[in-house]
DNA sequence: GTGATTGCAAATCTTTTGCACTAAA
DNA sequence: TTTAGTGCAAAAGATTTGCAATCAC
């Protein structure tokens, strides 16, 4: 029987996040986070992992991709309704969204600055900020 | 027989448009544009023309909301994945969603600056930029 | 063992579409 | 009239859920 053997450290960032390394969970963890800062749907990733040897129905795919944003692991972006983007970078950065091809890309934090922020309404807690560029082609 | 008098200008705002002036459109165009800037969702929007006295389906709803923001008259705001919010203030205009209370407010465009915009790729020309400030209670 | 996780299919929800009917120009 | 617009019901997607089977601890 061939070992699928996860990227390190990936048994440790699951558990840590309270979350049971399961053979699922650590092929889908190990398709999102071992090739750098991705942005997918759970269609696409459960393709990838169909292709890939990764026994995983869609709906579990729905319900990791749910349980690893809720604990930090992923961000969801909301770029045109009805579908939703995971995105495997979690630290502060901003979106350009093609509407002609649907491509998105990721702008890095450092090259947007947003000064005077608005004030927030009382007892609330700013979570995080979505910037997103709607771009079409000329 | 009651006649439903629309604001003005409701017949001149949809012909400029392109749209033929029709009893359900201006009835929704009377409900989106009457009562200030509104965020709304196809649902709703249906909900207050049915209980306005409004007969409209709600295929009719998403058409109208669709064609409308085609002609710029409204502008669909991406919040959360699967649900698309309709938005009567078409100028610039931020937005702060409160994620427990999945309200939505309007913030003015000159109480956020970006500085430092990112650079664009090729042949693409920008469109609107989305500013989403993502809040929880605490 | 025991409770968490998974798979499957069915259910739900939002939005779009095909087509006959109706209304605006 | 003639063409655009509407309603209905069905279709199409995306996502969630119920429950029995399976797996991790």
């Amino acid at each position: 029987m061939k070992t699928c053997r996860p990227f390190t450290g990936a048994v440790d960032r699951l558990t840590a996040a309270g979350l049971r390394p399961t053979r699922q969970r650590l092929g889908l963890a190990r398709l999102l986070f071992e090739g750098g800062n991705r942005h997918i749907t759970a269609e696409q990733l459960h393709r990838e992992a169909t292709d890939g040897g990764v026994k995983v129905s869609l709906a579990t795919v729905y319900n990791t991709l749910n349980q690893f944003t809720e604990v930090g692991l992923l961000r969801e972006v909301a770029m045109a309704a009805g579908r939703a983007y995971f995105d495997t970078n979690t630290s502060a950065h901003y979106h350009l969204f093609n509407e002609d091809t649907g491509e998105l890309f990721d702008v890095p934090g450092d090259s947007v600055v947003l000064s005077v922020l608005p004030e927030m309404p009382e007892n609330t807690v700013i979570g995080n900020i979505d910037v997103v560029f709607h771009i079409r082609n000329k």
